[in-house]
DNA sequence: GGACGACATATCAATCTCCACATGTGGTTA
DNA sequence: TAACCACATGTGGAGATTGATATGTCGTCC
């Protein structure tokens, strides 16, 4: 479908058109490399979704949209079968977080949070860049993908050092409360 | 490794309880089916991460954390190896949606921001609930992660209720012009 | 004219994942 | 005591995914 899409916004394309194509733009939101794209367009081609047309140099392909694939594509598009696989690493690491003391989980939340700022910079010069760099740009697209993109990683971000920020001060009570047990214990022995 | 955790944060359990755990409480980060469950176990098993003691009836199973298999989880949740598959149906749909017009995709958004919301209320009745409710709290567990959660659903209903809104302006504006233009046609026509 | 990098397509094996099918036991309740 | 539900564990096959490997061409720069 995400191929479909590709094809849609720009135009006939070639297979590796669309891989670059992939790379530059829905990157952030689904990855495929060229060995899933070749069979992927070949099916396609079978199922009637797309033309092929062997035209330019070095054996290259042009797939073209058929009515079919843009009616398969639009279909999907409004369609609202419940998200099938919602899947995340970083959300299971978040989860499984408590597991560390809290001056690791601290840690490797700030080091999360440099990772989500980095994001959030790279989409936020995408913003400002024209048409040439970021060649979806020039159908309209990703428009407001972009911006849930920035929005999502700020959030990101800003929970990160926010949980790591809390945990810290979690960490720094428990020692206090710790060092006064002590304290205290040793108090009681030097009588 | 979810398995692991799991593992790691309420002590020895058969593959059953894993599955019914895995439900509800990370079911939102990541999802396994009892078909995933009980070869996983019998890998980790192999690998010497887990333990298995056969006990319960029916011939219930019940797995216990090795050493070794703490030492994986805790290398894995420390290790910071990039993210390997972000993937989303809802973003690629996001990035796409300019491929309707304008009313189609404002409607659909609409229908996402529905769903969004009523996610965000489960979560919020789950910040409410207590342990008995929520097993997983009582390890005091997901509790960044409830957060994250909750504001993560915040943003997108929010998201797709501003998007629909603005592509609606967009439209009407659209339209209007349309409407001008025609207007003017008609002036020309009826001199 | 040779080297090199970008263009361009393809296949294969290993692994992961999903869904459906399959099988059986223990406790409760009508 | 029969029925039923929760408990409990598996297998098998289709399809998706990844990463490695393979092969060859065109244009350009030195």
């Amino acid at each position: 479908m995400a191929l479909l899409g590709l094809l849609k916004a720009t135009g006939p394309a070639s297979g590796y058109d669309l891989a670059k194509l992939f790379d530059s733009s829905i990157n952030n939101a689904w990855k495929a490399g060229h060995s899933q794209i070749y069979p992927e367009l070949a099916r396609m081609t079978e199922d009637g979704l797309v033309t092929v047309e062997a035209d330019g140099p070095r054996g290259r392909k042009t797939y073209t949209l058929t009515d079919a694939g843009w009616e398969a594509l639009r279909h999907w598009l409004v369609g609202r079968e419940p998200e099938r696989h919602w899947r995340s690493e970083a959300a299971l690491r978040a989860f499984l977080l408590p597991l560390l003391d809290a001056r690791e989980a601290a840690a490797w939340l700030r080091r999360e949070a440099e990772y989500y700022a980095e994001r959030l910079r790279s989409l936020e010069e995408l913003r400002h860049a024209d048409g040439e760099e970021y060649p979806m740009k020039r159908a309209g697209f990703g428009r407001y993908a972009l911006e849930l993109g920035i929005s999502q990683n700020r959030l990101l971000r800003d929970w990160a050092l926010d949980s790591a920020a809390d945990l810290e001060r979690r960490a720094a009570e428990e020692e206090n409360e710790t060092a006064t047990g002590e304290d205290a214990a040793e108090r009681r022995a030097g009588d």
